[in-house]
RNA sequence: GGGCUCUUGGUCUAGUGGUUAUGACGCUGCCCUCACACGGCAGAGGUCCUGGGUUCAAUUCCCAGAGAGCCCACCA
């Protein structure tokens, strides 16, 4: 009797192996079969950021299982990896590699670092999930579906271009004036993630306005006064008694002598300054917001040199400081100027030079959405979501949205808009599909402007925000630009996994885009995660310096604990998961019982002519098919924690405590006390409960499944079909807790009493139920005389 | 400030209008039992956030409050 497994523990030198096999035969690629159903997962491209964070490692591993899963039930599973390499994020990352700085370095050299820094990046992202088990279609870069992919391929960036040139098309697009914000002395626009908050000592001014037709004034406080030229209105707060009188009058704005009306609102607040404040365009983000809401014009009087335009009259060609300094002095020669107080200021500043930054407006391409909101939450009701409550959050973000999606940015690394301008007349020539064009550098695709017939063209400078090219992995994961009838046949994707947080973007925008291309909801299903938090809930980052690089895990206890951790911690889909070493190493506990539960059934040959199921096992097969349908139900709607939790429950309490423990003398059968076909039955039962949960668990650890099913069984686990668990429900007198419970009490009396396990019990009074299994009872106890009856008693 | 979510042993968590409120980790004590000491057994530990209401009965339903988290917006 020898077990076919060696060593009394899984170990992680196992999993090197079996992954290396895995990437070498490219076991997982994606083979087009018109029998099976395709199961797509649109996995969002991991922005590319090494280490991943741990939160990554988790949820892309639980795709991973939910790949696997589908594949054990017949589907031919699409499931790529695709690494996001667009965007803000690495060219700041570039800037700090490589100590330079965007708006000084041309913007060919700026690419060619930001290059750099991707490649050496995603090496180490791609690495990581590798060592995870993943199992991707391919590891390499491709056209056919399954391929890796990269957003910032030519080939991601003209599937991006031509969406452009469709809605444009179909006449969503459009130029409106956005406001940036705008950095005085790096003279760019800069991104809100680039903006710092500093205090800065400010004058907080008073300044006098007259109300019109009358011999009153009204008295409002600013740190802004160079602004009094594009102020619109002033507010009070509904509650001020002190300003009620005021509500519906006109004001008239020193030295500009613009009429505005004052108005009750909730945005004064009664306690700053004098409790009256002006609404300029645009101070900060308030302002900004105001005018939005308020459908108020906004008088844009600094330009995007920085300096006052000639809406601001005397304060023109100054910039924003001196023309702070010159307006006091104006005010304080009209006597309009009141108080002055002195005070700090949190102000937005440039992230890098920490000059305060200005709004400015610039003309921006915009995508229309404001129009769709009713459409959009309409296809959103066609697409399920797990869990279900996560649906809101998109409904949410749709109620909010109030304005149409501005998609042009002025940065470098990202995709191109594919516009050109006549320099004769401005004619806007979209160019037709087909490549991928890069404007600021190229040509048009034409000689002359279809309108005025000149022949020179400036390029669009600008890129697309982020959004825009992520919001339709979908169409690139279901191969999209290459092959329009594998699209066709295999539209909408089956699955986008998604971070909550990213919702009102991530998911919103791709239905919201795709939609505008096909009119579908493009998403059957959608599986909303919440996050990977510390042990105390703090969210894992690495400024606050407690970030974990999954890779220390892997080094540490393998992939396959961190795996099973992943589920068995909680249901990321309704709570954060705590993560921490510790946790991880718990799971591997039940790695080494599942080990141990093999090695001991891997001990018995599997001769399975002849058996006879006796009692117990009918009922141990019984649970083992009531789990298995409960798991395949559950793994069907993306639930692995529960029907995960229960098969180590049932492997560790039930099957190898009582099960194993009463099947035991029957499996070895030394003295001859059963039958051979008995015996059998046992044999047959071990090996059948162990091939099940293996299966069951092969989606979730794949290593250790893979490992004990070849070296027991032979052949792959994972081509192996999901349980399926019979319907048939054993009809036996007793339950699972009457086992439990005999068996427990046997056990405890013979502690109480200090004696062995080993040492026998003179008499046992059982259940009636349990007669059933006397014999099996017997033998394992040691019982000299059992009798049944109504209550359990034990004579030692 | 707006919205959403949450609050259950030391920590984390399940769950319920009605006996004794689930499990995990941790803690304490005991035990080598022929697959497993990375194992087994036993035990201690709770005002189910606070206040009010509905009800025969509330940890559960309703209202208010406090606290926490997330997203959005951020002080003229």
């Amino acid at each position: 009797m020898e077990a076919k497994l060696e060593g009394k523990r899984w170990s992680k030198d196992f999993e090197e192996p079996i992954r290396a096999e895995w990437k070498k035969n490219k076991v997982y690629a994606f083979v087009p079969d018109a029998k099976k159903p395709v199961f797509s997962i649109d996995t969002p491209p991991p922005y590319v950021n090494a280490p991943i964070h741990i939160g990554h490692a988790t949820v892309y591993t639980i795709m991973d299982i939910i790949a696997r899963f589908r594949r054990m039930t017949g589907f031919n599973v699409l499931f790529p990896i695709g690494l996001d390499r667009n965007g803000l994020p690495i060219e700041i990352a570039t800037e700090r590699k490589f100590n330079i700085k965007l708006s000084e370095t041309p913007r060919e050299k700026f690419i060619e670092f930001c290059k750099k820094t991707l490649d050496e990046s995603s090496t180490e992202s791609l690495h990581s999930l590798y060592m995870l088990g993943h199992s991707y279609c391919s590891w390499e870069l491709g056209k056919t579906p399954g391929s890796m992919y990269y957003t910032d391929s030519d080939d991601y960036r003209q599937m991006t271009q031509e969406t452009f040139i469709d809605l444009w098309n179909k006449g969503l697009i459009y130029l409106d004036e956005r406001v940036n914000n705008f950095c005085p002395s790096c003279k760019t626009t800069i991104a809100d993630s680039e903006i710092d908050y500093k205090e800065y000592p400010t004058m907080f001014s008073e300044v006098r306005f007259k109300i019109k037709g009358t011999s009153e004034y009204a008295t409002i406080a600013t740190t802004r006064p160079e602004l009094l030229c594009s102020c619109a209105i002033l507010l009070f707060n509904p509650e001020d008694e002190r300003y009620k009188h005021l509500e519906g009058k006109t004001a008239i704005v020193p030295i500009f002598g613009q009429e505005v009306p004052i108005k009750a609102h909730p945005y004064a607040k009664m306690d700053a300054g004098t409790g009256l404040m002006m609404m300029a365009s645009f101070g900060d983000y308030t302002d900004i917001r105001f005018f939005r809401e308020n459908n108020l014009e906004p008088i844009i009087a600094i330009g995007a040199d920085g300096k006052m335009n000639e809406k601001a009259g005397p304060l023109k060609g100054l910039t924003v400081g001196d023309a702070r300094k010159k307006v006091l002095e104006l005010l304080r020669e009209e006597g309009a100027l009141g108080e002055q107080e002195k005070l700090m200021h949190r102000t937005p500043v440039c992230e890098r030079c920490k000059t305060p930054i200005e709004f400015i407006a610039m003309p921006e391409y915009y995508l229309k959405q404001l129009d769709m909101k009713d459409e959009i939450r309409d296809v959103s009701k066609k697409i399920s979501f797990y869990a279900p409550e996560s649906k809101r959050i998109l409904d949410n973000w749709i109620d909010t949205i109030s304005m149409d999606w501005a998609i042009s940015r002025r940065r470098y690394y990202a995709t191109e808009l594919p516009i050109w301008y006549c320099e004769n007349c401005g004619e806007v020539i979209v160019p037709p599909k087909g490549k991928y064009y890069r404007p600021w550098k190229e040509n048009p695709p034409i000689e002359k402007c279809p309108k005025c017939g000149g022949t020179k063209f400036k390029g669009d400078e600008r890129v697309f925000d982020t959004w825009f090219d992520s919001s339709i992995s979908p169409l690139y994961v279901l191969n999209y630009p290459h092959d329009k009838g594998f699209f066709e046949n295999s539209f909408p994707c089956s699955l986008r996994p998604q971070g909550k947080e990213i919702v009102r973007t991530w998911l919103y925008y791709t239905v919201l885009r795709c939609y505008q291309l096909t009119g579908k909801p493009v998403f059957q299903d959608t599986w909303i995660h919440y996050h990977v938090v510390d042990e105390k809930g703090n969210k894992f980052s690495k400024s606050a310096g407690n970030a974990i690089d999954p890779m220390e895990i892997i080094d540490k206890y393998g992939a396959e604990p961190f795996r099973l951790w992943a589920v068995l911690e909680g249901d990321i889909t309704r709570i954060d998961l705590r993560c921490s070493f510790e946790r991880i190493e718990g799971a591997s506990k039940f790695l080494t019982k599942l080990w141990n539960v093999s090695r001991f059934v891997s001990m018995f040959p599997q001769d399975a002519d002849g058996y006879e199921l006796t009692p117990s096992d009918r009922w141990i097969l019984g649970e083992m098919d009531k789990l298995a349908r409960y798991a395949k139900e559950h793994f069907y709607e993306y639930d692995f924690h529960e029907p995960v939790q229960m098969i180590k429950h049932f492997i560790w309490e039930t099957f190898a405590s009582h099960y194993i423990e009463m099947a035991k003398n029957r499996a070895y059968n030394q003295n001859g006390d059963f039958s051979e076909q008995e015996q059998k039955g046992a044999l047959y039962t071990l090996h059948t409960v162990l091939k099940t949960i293996l299966k069951i668990m092969a989606p979730v650890t794949p290593f250790i499944t893979q490992k004990i099913y070849r070296d027991v069984y032979g052949g792959d686990i994972h081509k192996k079909a999901f349980p399926e668990g019979s319907e048939d429900e054993p009809e036996l007198p007793f339950s699972k807790d009457d086992v439990i419970s005999f068996n427990s009490a046997i056990w405890k009396a013979k502690k109480d009493n200090g004696l062995s396990l080993k040492n026998p019990v003179k008499k046992v009074v059982a259940p009636k139920n349990l007669e059933i299994l006397e014999k099996e009872l017997k033998l394992m106890h040691g019982i000299e005389e059992m009798e049944f009856g109504e209550e359990l008693s034990i004579t030692l």
